[in-house]
RNA sequence: GCGUGGUUAGCUCAGUGGUAGAGCACUACCUUGACACGGUAGGGGUCGCAGGUUCGAACCCUGCACCGCGCACCA
């Protein structure tokens, strides 16, 4: 044993200890291991962004997830934590575009698009892997072997296949719908992509007279007039009297203004939708801006006809085809008119509302507050806007939904017990039993049909569905802690719209669809790769296209010239959502994957933690692709985490720059610190309010940590030597039962992911009962001169701080690796038990009975020492008060009330730091000596020259007053007669006995004011 | 509007029917032989408000107020 130094450093320890578990496979998740006696653990970690940097919410996330897996692989499991990362499409995209801006002046277009993806490829090769080495310098125990990226070759296979197959099972279509378009990014976006964010605007009013009943005008509310040459058509509540009869007639569309009044006539319509109270009662229709107005458009399309093609518009409908108006870019086109052309939407807004007053037809503009849709991205205003891409009806809906436990539903938390007969654990029994039925119950909205150009999702030919038969076994099988996240969970999936998954990015996964290159094939041939056996071929009826035939599938068509590939990729949630098994090995050959070593013994996994904003993203999305695609869910617990906010509750972000570095705190204090105080202060389920006080505080309790080990280094003596009932003192004995209690009370805390409740359990059981009281008192033994004594107090220690060590190691592996070597622990240990590492040490047992019983732990233990506390504390209180400070000893006397070891009293000398502890039956103290009222006795503290009285009986009859009001409070409770009637006898007891206490102390303290004369 | 979480010491939070707690901050004292990244003692709370249930409520029920968050959303 060498000596270790005063402080803690952490810098020397950390790299050290993370190399070595690396080199040493120690992180590696072996299948063939996994056996009934050593049962599968397995987490995905939520993949960051690639392009991202550790911050605070990762720290906690990741924390998390690694107390988690080092505890499962001291619990005996094999554990798989896989890590990696996600191409994050739009803000990888985005960041290399702007670089190649700044670099070269140049644009993406410029450069072409396959010199771009190389480029991109070129930043995350050099950049990529920053936030991989940030998570390992704050000690996560990923399997690196195991490490993926979304964008690797087999990942993408897997993510165009999954396309492929919902393809041909008629859930993916493609469509010209309206869109959440991100003007600034150029893209197509899904609805949770798109925030919310209250504007200040204007409300405008103005008037547009009816066509056929010259001078009559009506007004129309609206908040942006400068979509105006895009309406086509006013409507109103066919209910309101107002206006009911004007439905059918037409009014004159103020702009644009150059347009004869003939062409600006559109007609007056009566739709439901529109609300008497808001507004005018007057509602301008622009169904290629407006996600209502375009289903307005719909239902009146409809209603009129059935399959609408535009060939098919009469001319009594055809006011109702949108008029687009603006470009990608959000600027305005010709279609907008001579005096908004070629503006941005926002100046167009100003400039259409001059050209309305110009017009006289403006009435009034008025500061108004609504509800924009922000793109989450770029943070510019969504435009809604009419596009061709690809949307997704979701999959498996009715038993993704059906899975999760609701409150109340009473499912134990994923106990392997509930899987199928005959179903290993960890074994993908699912392949081959789809549920295919659930598919029905996924069908969208209404409403959500496709219009223009659009075509019809249709099951692939030969899929038959089945009534959903998987749903019992499946219900409430995965629980979310909290639970109340499973509320919002089914929430959304019960609203949920078709998922627009095609982006119009470079960066990402490239839709596998080809269509022909215009006069490739003849009409004739078309019609015979339809009929041929290759079903890669794909019969579609689009006029949009012009063609009648599609190329799908991961491999290009075999006549390439012929052909060209979809230039979108897939939004990134559309890869992310099979992480859980993609990452796995996964081939979706159902015999290959069967006998995929990782993805039988791992999948599904066991908890997945992360943040409940991404509950839609991801959570849902993952849960329905298990489903989809191995026919099981993929994780059967998701711990949803808070979010970090700083001291002052605000949310972290950059441009607030409340977000501290977590690797300089790391620099500063050390990674254990700052995971400390990450989850000390870090609640079931509430956001984190972080201080960096908190990582301060986890330095100093790392300190406190290493002292206590240096102290026990300090006394010498054999490492782990057994300990010998006879020689227990009082104070060994307690220890030994608040160790018990604390292994208990962690066990559980971390059972029920109540990790601030562990941490809170550590600090209590380390700081305030092993540090303060246990080793204070031992240092009567060490200070002493009786060797068995010694020895036996040091395997006391030994026991207590082996077992501690391996309670904190989940939290803190760094110092406690590190400890448990210099300690000597790892000695005796089996190499795969504790003595390679701490890693695998088994977690602490709480003790047999057979345990407590030999080394006399019974009740009376507790009862003692917590009478010994009191004394304690009541001496050190009369120190204080009689300004014998620490520095200063002081002489006590104690009157024992019954028998006391005189070990004991040593130990409370110790305690009081008290150059002496008189014990004696028959004291008859000075008038005025300061008193102490224990249960152990009177304790007295005789003050060698003044004594005074009057402070004395002050000090004294304070004490009376309060003993007093006690006791009062008590017989109050005691003469209620209900009281004694209904309460449980333990707690009448409980009360009884207060009493007694109290006024054993009554009559003392009256004794001694007494004897004060 | 619907849903959801919160309101306890100056601050951040535990406590979910039986004597109101912790950490930080604060005050005083102490560099004593693990640790000043430490120790000892202390001050500080009518547990948001109002009812109800109960022998007993911070805790359960009802209502209200305020602060968050999510979803929806009317031009």
């Amino acid at each position: 044993m060498t000596e270790i130094p005063k402080a803690y450093e952490p810098q020397s320890v950390e790299d050290k200890w993370y190399d070595f578990w690396v080199k040493q496979g120690c992180f590696t998740a072996e299948p063939a291991r996994v056996s009934d006696k050593r049962p599968a653990y397995s987490i995905v970690i939520p993949p960051p962004n690639v392009t991202g940097m550790l911050h605070m919410g990762h720290v906690l996330n990741n924390t998390i997830q690694d107390i988690l897996s080092r505890k499962a692989r001291m619990d005996g499991k094999e554990v798989l934590w896989l890590p990696g990362t996600d191409h994050a499409g739009i803000a990888t995209e985005g960041m290399v575009a702007k670089q190649i801006r700044k670099e070269e002046k140049k644009t993406k277009q410029d450069i072409g698009r396959e010199e771009f993806i190389k480029r991109v490829w070129t930043w995350k090769e050099k950049h990529g892997g920053i936030i991989i080495a940030q998570l390992k310098k704050l000690g996560c125990s990923c399997d690196w072997t195991r490490e993926r990226f979304t964008m690797d070759p087999d990942y993408v296979r897997n993510v165009q296949r999954v396309f492929v197959d919902l393809y041909k099972k008629g859930l993916i279509y493609r469509g010209k719908r309206m869109v959440n378009w991100c003007p600034a990014t150029q893209t197509a976006l899904s609805d949770e992509e798109v925030e919310m964010k209250p504007q200040k605007g204007f409300m405008y009013h103005f008037k547009v007279e009816v066509a056929e009943a010259s001078g009559m005008w009506l007004t129309i509310a609206t908040t942006r007039p400068e979509t105006i040459p895009g309406d086509t058509a006013v409507a109103v509540n066919p209910k309101d009297p107002r206006y009911a009869h004007l439905i059918g007639k037409h009014i004159v569309r103020p702009l644009p203004a150059e347009l004869p009044r003939e062409q600006k006539l559109i007609a007056i319509i009566g739709d439901e939708h529109v609300d008497f109270e808001f507004g005018t009662g007057v509602l301008k229709v622009t169904p290629a801006h407006d996600k209502a107005d375009f289903e307005i458009c719909q239902r009146i399309t409809k209603w009129a006809g059935s399959r609408i093609e535009r060939t098919l518009f009469t001319d009594e409908l055809s006011f109702m085809e949108p008029i687009e108006i603006m470009n990608a870019d959000g600027t305005m086109n010709d279609l907008a008119g001579a005096d908004l052309r070629g503006l941005d939407r926002f100046k167009a807004r100003k400039v259409a509302v001059e050209k309305l007053t110009e017009l006289g037809a403006m009435i009034e503009e008025k500061p108004y507050e609504n509800n924009v849709g922000f793109s989450q991205r770029a943070d510019v205003p969504i435009e809604p806007r009419l596009s061709e891409q690809w949307f997704l009806k979701y999959p498996s809906v009715e038993v993704s939904k059906a899975c999760v436990a609701q409150s109340g539903d009473g499912v134990q938390p994923g106990g392997l017990s509930e899987l199928s007969p005959g179903q290993r654990p960890g074994v993908v029994g699912g392949i081959g039993s789809h549920p295919r039925g659930v598919r029905e119950g996924s069908a969208a909205p209404a409403g959500a049909g496709q219009l223009f150009g659009g075509e019809e999702p249709r099951a692939f030919s030969g899929a038959k569905f089945q009534q959903p038969s998987g749903l019992g076994p499946n219900a409430g099988k995965m629980q979310f802690h909290p639970q109340r996240w499973a509320k919002v969970y089914d929430h959304w999936l019960t609203n949920i719209q078709d998922w627009c998954i095609s982006r119009q990015l470079w960066w990402g996964h490239r839709i596998p669809v080809w269509y022909p290159k215009p006069g490739a094939f003849t009409e004739d041939q078309i019609h015979n790769l339809i009929e041929s056996q290759n079903d890669a071929y794909q019969d579609v009826a689009s006029i949009e296209e012009g063609v009648s035939v599609r190329w799908v599938s991961i491999e290009p068509p075999p006549d390439p010239a012929n052909w060209t590939q979809d230039p979108d990729v897939l939004d990134t949630w559309f890869s992310s959502w099979l992480w859980p098994f993609a990452t796995m090995g996964w081939t979706g050959d159902k015999t290959q994957d069967s006998n995929t070593p990782t993805l039988r013994a791992f999948y599904p996994t066991t908890d997945l933690v992360t943040g409940p904003d991404i509950i839609f993203f991801w959570v849902a999305r993952m849960i329905m692709a298990g489903y989809e695609n191995m026919g099981e869910m993929p994780f059967k617990n998701v711990y949803f985490t808070g979010i970090i906010r700083d001291k002052q509750g605000r949310k972290m972000s950059k441009t607030l720059g409340n977000s501290p570095d977590p690797l300089d705190l790391i620099a500063r204090y050390g990674a254990d610190a700052l995971r400390f105080g990450t989850m000390r202060s870090a609640p079931l389920g509430q956001d984190v309010l972080f201080d960096e006080k908190d990582v301060e505080l986890g330095r100093n309790f790392c300190n406190k940590l290493w002292n206590a080990c240096r102290f026990r280094q300090m006394q010498g003596g054999e490492v782990q030597g057994e300990m010998d009932a006879k020689l227990l003192s009082s104070d060994d004995r307690w220890i030994l039962l608040r160790l018990d209690q604390a292994i208990r009370e962690v066990s559980d805390a971390l059972a029920s992911y109540n990790f601030a409740t562990a941490v809170q359990t550590l600090y209590r059981f380390f700081w305030s009962e092993y540090c303060d009281w246990y080793v204070e008192a031992s240092k009567a033994a060490f200070f002493g001169e009786d060797a068995a004594l010694k020895a036996n107090k040091v395997a006391v220690i030994d026991f207590v701080l082996s077992h501690l060590l391996r309670m904190f190691h989940p939290l803190l592996p760094f110092i406690t690796e590190e400890l448990w070597h210099g300690m000597g622990y790892s000695a005796d240990m089996p190499e795969d038990q504790g003595g390679r590492t701490i890693m695998f040490a088994r977690w602490p047992k709480p003790l047999s009975d057979e345990e407590k019983e030999a080394w006399g732990l019974d009740d009376t233990v507790e009862t003692f020492a917590n009478a010994k506390f009191e004394l304690v504390t009541q001496g050190r209180n009369l120190k204080t008060q009689f300004n014998i400070g620490a520095g200063k000893k002081g002489k006590f006397t104690l009157k024992p009330a019954g028998q006391l070891d005189p070990s004991e009293a040593e130990v409370l000398r110790l305690l009081l730091s008290a150059e002496s502890l008189e014990l004696d039956p028959n004291y008859v103290p000075k008038k005025g000596t300061p008193t102490a009222l224990t249960k152990l006795g009177e304790l007295y503290l005789p003050l060698d020259g003044l004594v005074d009285m009057d402070a004395e009986r002050v000090r004294l009859t304070k004490d009376t007053a309060k003993i007093q009001s006690e006791i009062e409070k008590v017989e109050q409770k005691l003469a209620n007669p209900s009281f004694a009637q209904k309460v449980p006898a333990a707690v009448l007891e409980e009360h009884k006995q207060r009493l007694a206490d109290w006024q054993a102390k009554l009559a003392q303290a009256k004794a001694a004011i007494e004897a004060l004369g």
